[in-house]
Formats: structure tokens, sequence, C-alpha cells
DNA sequence: CGGATGCATCACGTCAGGTTATGGAGAGCA
DNA sequence: TGCTCTCCATAACCTGACGTGATGCATCCG
């Protein structure tokens, strides 16, 4: 003969474990509920809402003042552990939010391994010790790819503003876009070609965010187009070609490889001449014999952070963007100089093979 | 330079943690929404809520379906622990109710010590093994004061009917009171006493729910107007005189003790004749040379048990009350016969002495 | 290229749970 | 004994949290 109705749950919640243990603590309603920062009856009421739901009193009237019954004793004895793990997971919360940890997963193209991404990491270790990365090489249609599917948190990549019908933009539908700078297209050429012996009235680009450590007189397209030309990986190649077209030729591509330290090489050997972004050269010094000059139409491509919308509320990621921009933007708005960015150091990250993964983007 | 806002308290709830856990292992917010029972858009927008109140989101897009951020996984890890807890608690709490365990804390007047109490205890010993008993010995004023201030669940005490303005009355306002049984006042006489030798048609009282081991004719009160008294404690002497009063005289009191052994003692010697209630005589068998008898007007008191209002909600009160009033009842609506009621365990409980506190109601 | 799946958003209704005001019981004190 | 202070219970009321169903959009799949 059961009398008990036996209630299948006694659905316990933490705010009630938290009252009773103020009340238990404090030895009466009044007192916890001003220690809990509401008003005597709100608490009385909700201890009564409990006692109905789990079918007995949690507490009785003793004196002026009340006792815990057998079950509100139950209840505020586990009421420690149970806000202890609370508190512990909030404290974790904490350190995400003070980025005392957390975890970034970044992904960027080639030339940005050995010059943006450690510099970034390193600053974020500088200032946030506790946030750890995990980085994963590449080209910029798969960066956005893992960022849309969410394996990658930043992809850092690039565009060719010039370019009518993007496949960036497609790829980036949805996504959230981050201009970080300019990275100029620079013309490789032989040391002494005549191309750089240009009239001095040449315009130079008003601004060069990306590194530029051969200021140089602008060249004309237009004066190479009977060079022998060394294109890179496909995309590049699709730019090189268009920017070609908008001076007026097409190039004669003799070589082609995404391998911009072999460009160099090749160029450095005479081979042919090349159009680089200014960033590969900063990731890989120029080999002797090599001059490089911008162009006077300014080709350039755009450097950019792709991140899911609303990932820059993650802690860890808005900060790493943040980092991102202050170490990609132009110190005020000085005009470029070489001296625009500190010297990046030298392979802090091990170089890969550069273009190591198939490009799927049609070019 | 701090750029979060650093809530200081990131306040979860279980009912958070259950919701993260929930989508962190069925992986999609779809089906678990299913399992804890409630619409997707439910879930959908209260872990939304629990973002905005955090300050940073718990879960991305990912392809089709979600993937939960660094803060998400801190909070789905704490949910193991916590729901643990409060699943102990919960398991506790149904101990409680399906009286597995609990505890009552009871108090009763010394001649139930070892009539009524010991088989009380026997009994839910045997259907309730969990649940444990604390006893206390006390006259009705005091037990009756215990429970007022929550020492005491269960007094059990009696009163005087007759009595018109029962101190019980006043004691117990504001209490709840739970009439047991009657308790017939016995005359004490020795043996062959005069008093005995009534006309048979003299009418027995219609009911005696507590133990009255010795049915006799009843006897006349007036009929032992003459005789020298032995009264009881200050209530019993106080209900001697009234029951004394109804029958038209005053009794002669020569002697006065609160111990109801002693009482039968002293009418085995002959120095005077009692008036006792029937458990009494249960509680401690009449010596020889002692006779007992129903008094013809009645006279009884009630015992009953006093809890405060409520108690009966604790499930372990409940279920001892319950039992109480079994184990006190008359079977069926038969009528009373010295067969009512099971023979009591002789001494089951170590007896103490009768009265051993101060009786502080005015008499 | 539909169809199926899964999440987000909207509009809306309900009730849990807060507030203030008030009443009654118990304890301390004159 | 009676006054007063404290503490809890209750009532009336209001707000917002949180549920629902309907609907739209993106993604994956045959």
């Amino acid at each position: 003969m059961t009398l008990t109705p036996l209630p299948s749950a006694f659905d316990l919640d933490s705010q009630t474990l938290r009252l009773l243990s103020a009340v238990a603590e404090y030895g009466s309603i009044t007192r916890a509920a001003g220690v809990l920062g509401f008003s005597q009856p709100a608490l009385s009421q909700q201890i009564k809402r409990v006692e109905a739901r789990i079918g007995m009193p949690l507490v009785t009237r003793a004196g002026r003042g009340i006792r815990l019954t057998d079950a509100g004793l139950v209840i505020a004895r586990h009421a420690a552990t149970v806000l202890a793990a609370l508190e512990s997971a909030s404290g974790e919360l904490a350190d995400l939010a003070g980025l005392r940890s957390g975890q970034v997963r970044l992904s960027a193209f080639p030339s940005a391994s050995s010059t943006i991404v450690p510099r970034l990491i390193r600053s974020m270790g500088e200032e946030h010790e506790g946030v750890r990365f995990t980085y994963l090489e590449a080209e910029p249609p798969e960066a956005i790819a893992a960022v849309r599917d969410g394996a990658i948190d930043i992809a850092i990549a690039f565009r060719h503003p010039a370019d009518r019908d993007d496949p960036f933009a497609a790829g980036a539908e949805g996504l959230v876009v981050h201009e970080l700078a300019r990275d100029e297209l620079l013309v490789l050429v032989p040391h002494g070609h005549g191309a750089l012996r240009q009239p001095p009235g040449s315009e130079h680009p008003a601004s060069s965010g990306a590194p530029d450590p051969a200021p140089a007189p602008a060249v004309d397209l237009a004066d190479l187009r009977d060079e022998t030309w060394i294109a890179g990986c496909p995309r590049c190649r699709a730019h090189l070609l268009d920017s070609c077209a908008r001076s007026g030729f097409a190039p004669t591509i003799a070589f082609e490889t995404d391998n911009f330290v072999a460009v160099m090489s090749m160029v450095a050997e005479g081979l042919g001449v090349a159009l680089l972004p200014a960033l590969t050269i900063t990731a890989s010094p120029l080999p002797p014999g090599v001059a490089s000059a911008p162009t006077t139409s300014g080709d350039h491509r755009m450097i950019v952070a792709v991140t899911r919308p609303g990932a820059d509320r993650v802690p860890a990621v808005g900060e790493t963007l943040r980092i991102l921009r202050r170490l990609t933007a132009r110190p005020a708005d000085a005009p470029a100089t070489s001296a625009s960015h500190p010297r990046l150091p030298a392979r802090a990250v091990g170089p890969r093979s550069p273009c190591p993964r198939l490009d799927r983007s049609g070019a």
C-alpha cells in the first residue's frame, strides 16, 4: 500500500538550491531574501511553489522564524556541489571572456604563413597568454569553405578588387569580409631592366598598406608587353592576365608555378619577368639580381579576413581580428614608406611549400 | 586595454546546462528539443537568450547544423556534474517521499511510552525500514509546546473533553489536533470493594477505544464519595476533581503522586481508591488485590496526536499519523471488547520514570 | 534541380515570478 | 499584561521570460 504519489521527477533547478541554501545559511527567509537581492515575499512564495511541485514542505515555521524540513535540508545540502560546479563553469566562461583561455582556428594563404600569421600569433601570445591557436595554411577558396562549415574561425585571404565576377564574392556569400590591407602587385624584373628607368613623373600609388620593402619608381606594365612572363598559381595567373589586359596586352606566359620562390629565381636567372604581391617578397627576400617595382596602374590585391557572421563575438576570435587589423593597418595616415611596418621575424613559422593544395576555384 | 565587458557574473542555471548538454549530445537543436520535450524554436531562442546574457555565442552554424563554441563546450562539459548532483538530490527527495528515509520526532506522555509508542515505532519499522524516530517522553503541555516551536513533529497527548476551559485548548491554538481514541477512566478499588457489586443494569460505555484489559460492570462514582482518594499528577488531579464534581461530591484526597504504579500499589495496600486511565493499566498490570471498573458516567479522556498544520505533508510524519490512527482505531465498528486491540509488547521501550518533568500548565 | 532537413525569426499567449501593501503570530521588554 | 518589533504569509498586480505554431532561408541529397 503505497500512499505516496511518488512524483516521477523532482525537477529541481539550481535556483531552488540557491534559495534553500541561503535560507539554511541565514536561518531566515527575510535575511536570505535580502542577501539574494529580492524581497521577502518573493522568496517566500518561491519556496511555496517548489513545495507544491515536489509535494512536501521544505520549511516549517518555528516560533517567529523557520526551520528546514528533512526535504529542505536535502536540497540545501546538495546546493554546495551544484553551485560550486556552476561557479566553476562561470569561471571558465570568464576566462574565455577575459582572453585567459580560448582557441582560435586560423587559416591563411601561403605567403601570409611566414609574414602576417606569425606576427599575429606572437602578438596575441604577448597580450593574452591563454589563447591557443591552430593554424592551417590554405588557399583562399578552401580557407573560406572551411570557415563556412565551421572548421576555421578566421581565414586570412585576398581578393583582386578589379575582378569583375570575383569567384571570391560567391564563395564568401553569407560570410563577413574584413578588409585588412592593400597588397601591391610588384613587377619583378632583372636588375637594370629597361623598364625601371621610367620618367620620374610617373605616379606612385598613394597608399601601400602591405609590406613594401623595395620602394621604386612605378613601372608601366605596358612597357613589359613583349617580355616573357612567369605566372603563379591559377588564381594569380588570372590576376596577371587581368592586369595586363587593362594595360592593353596579353602577356606571353612561358612558365607557371605556384611556388613564388621559384618565380623569383626564374626572374633572377633571366627567364622572364613576373608580377608578384609585395607580401611574397616580404615573405622571401628577392634573390640578388632581381628588382621590384609597383605598377603605374596601381595593381594590387586586398588582404582580407573572413569569418562567419558573429564570430567576432567569440572573445578570442574578436580580439584576434582586432589585433590583425592593428598589425595590418598603416600607422596613422602617414604615406606608405618602407618603414611603415615593423620587420617581420624571418620565418617564425616554418615555411611550407606554397600552394600545396588544389585550388578548386575556377580561374 | 581590456576590450571585453567582463560581466561580473555569468549567471548560469541548471536549465541552461541541461539544454547545452542535450545539444552537445544530440548534435542538433531540433533533436535536442525533441528529447527535452519542447519545440525547436523554444530551444533555439532559449540558447539565444543565454548568449545575450553571457555575451558570447554558444553555438555557431556549421553547414546545415550547428557546432558548439568554446563557451558552449564549457557549459556542456559541466552539465554532467551539475545534473548528477541534482539527480542525487532528487533521489533523496524520492526516498523521503517513498518513506525509504526520513525522520519523525515523536513525543508522548508517560503511559503511552510503553503502550502506543513502541507499537507505533515497530509498525513503522516493519513497513518503512528507512524512517528513523526520535522519542521524547513529555507531559502534554510540554509536548505541545515542543510541537509549537518545531522541536517535535508529533505529540501524543490527551485531553479531558469535559473540561470547560481546557488548558489544552489554549496550548494547542494554531496546531492540528487529531483525535485518536477514547481512554476510559477506571476506578481502582481493592478487590471485593462494595462499589463493584452494582446492579447489573448499569450502562456500560458504548465505546472504549483505549485498551480495556479488565471489563467489569460500571461503578457509580457517587458510591465512592466517602472513600479516601489517591490523585495523580496535577492535571490528573484536576480531572479527578472534575469527575467527582459531576457526580456531586468533592473527593477527599490523601495522596498525590504522578507515578501511576505507585497509585496502584497504594490501592493494593488499601490506602484509598483512585481513578486512572485504562491506558495506565495496560502499561503496567494491576497488582494483585486491585480491581478496576469504568464509571457509570463514562468518564474518559481523549488521546490525541498534535502536529503543526501541514506537518502531515511531510511523508514520514503523515505516514506515522496514519499508522497511529490505524493502531488506535477500534476495528470496524464492532463494539469495544477486551480483544479490540492486539496485545502490547511488554516494555518494548525501556520505561522511564513517569512524569519526570515539570508540568508547567496551571492545573 | 526539386525535396527534405535544420536553424532563425515572427507574432502571440500564458504564467512564473517579481513587486508593494497588509495582516497575524511570536518574542522581548516595560 | 500590553506594546512593539520582527518575521512570515497572503493578496493584488504587473512584467517579462518562455512556450507555441507559422514561415522563411540555407544546406545537403537524390
